[in-house]
DNA sequence: CGGCATCCGGGAAGATACTG
DNA sequence: CAGTATCTTCCCGGATGCCG
């Protein structure tokens, strides 16, 4: 009935942007709407079906959703595909400069770690807590270790690999690893960052460790929260 | 005549925040609304006055400003503070947590230039421009050098000073520089990243240079805009 | 003029229901 | 499961006006 459309155009046109050559402002124009960032996070370590990353984006909603998508999409930072058969499914992935936005998280992550407000026993999800574990990673209390260390979500698993001084990881199968966590990420962020006993959570049956258990005990201190600002 | 006071005020208690314990999802909790980077943006050199703040945030109404300013400030990045007579003039300055905020404006800016929409001929400011010699500094280009290089931006002035190879920069009055360049934000922009010939822009008048005119020359190479994605 | 409160219009976000 | 349609709420942005 109402013929608004032209009003809407000209509002996708100017689309509330910054008008500022400054880089940062830029990356606000491109990821800055509410929700954005936290999509590209849950696309991080590989793609995700729709019903996945609103599954895992507790409070946000599928038509916001959709509209995240198609912005990123427009901007070049997410692409749409389709699995080849028999999956033939459809699912979001980012691009090659889409997966370069991981140091803003590690970055904006350590930063706001600092917060006076930052809580974190609040709900996390299995993407969130691999990337902390990259983003807080101690090199130095793990000098010269090697290992391969397994995580299992449900039906998910993650495999972080330590070496040379660094931590990597992955969403992959879990294989060749000195150690496997399962349990929820809030197990795991738990055990690791509120420094509890491996014991006392696995008698509560919210972690299960199997393999190397000093490895499992000594993994806890590789990772530190920065203190307050 | 509708008393909804009370689900005002349990809107900013609620405030839609992202209920994630993810270092990142709290970062946008912190600084995540509209402008709310780019106040701290203007405030990396150094406090400033709400009037100045305004002026360089092209766009931004007053209203909004305070906006931020207070959140902010509850936040525990920003601090409000009154100069000592006979200044005795208010301004708004970043709390030490606030200044490490920084590397969020490098990666994220770095990250951003690579976009294929990003736009350096767009209006600019001073502090941005500053901002972005910190972080496309090419550290292998200027091998050796050590410099202070001054920057005249009307009333306000720069210095950006390269040694072990690093470029820092503050807020300063020019001192010991082997070279000083006078003129719009967005001129400095067009020289470094444009390229264009020191000459040319000096003959149109929109950058002046004085000093040691072979280091002026040389500068431009110093900086370079990552490839499009 | 600097700083802040208030009112208003438009548009984005959020919840729910609905469709293929 | 993967979205779309609709409605409501609330934030953003602009204008105005008050006060020191």
């Amino acid at each position: 009935m109402k013929l608004d459309k032209i009003t809407i155009e000209s509002a996708k046109a100017t689309g509330r942007r910054y008008h500022d050559a400054c880089g940062a402002a830029h990356g606000l124009d491109l990821v800055g709407e509410r929700w954005a960032l936290l999509v590209i996070r849950e696309l991080m370590f590989g793609p995700r079906r729709f019903g996945d990353l609103k599954a895992d984006l507790c409070g946000l909603s599928a038509n916001v959703l959709t509209q995240r998508l198609e912005g990123l999409e427009e901007a070049g930072i997410v692409r749409k595909r389709k699995l080849p058969p028999p999956a033939s499914v459809q699912v979001y992935e980012l691009t090659d400069w889409g997966y370069e936005a991981q140091p803003v998280f590690e970055v904006l992550g350590r930063w706001a770690a600092r917060s006076p407000r930052h809580d974190p026993t609040l709900p996390i999800s299995a993407v969130s807590t691999m990337m902390s574990l990259r983003t807080m990673f101690d090199a130095e209390a793990a000098k010269g270790l090697t290992a391969r260390i397994g995580f299992v979500f449900g039906d998910r698993s993650f495999v972080a690999t330590i070496a040379n001084d660094d931590l990597t990881s992955e969403r992959a199968e879990i294989a060749d690893c000195a150690v496997v966590f399962e349990g929820e990420p809030s197990a795991v962020i738990e055990y690791v960052y509120g420094k509890r006993p491996l014991a006392e959570m696995e008698a509560e049956g919210r972690l299960t460790v199997t393999g190397d258990r000093a490895l499992a005990e000594r993994f806890q201190t590789f990772f530190g929260l920065p203190e307050k600002a």
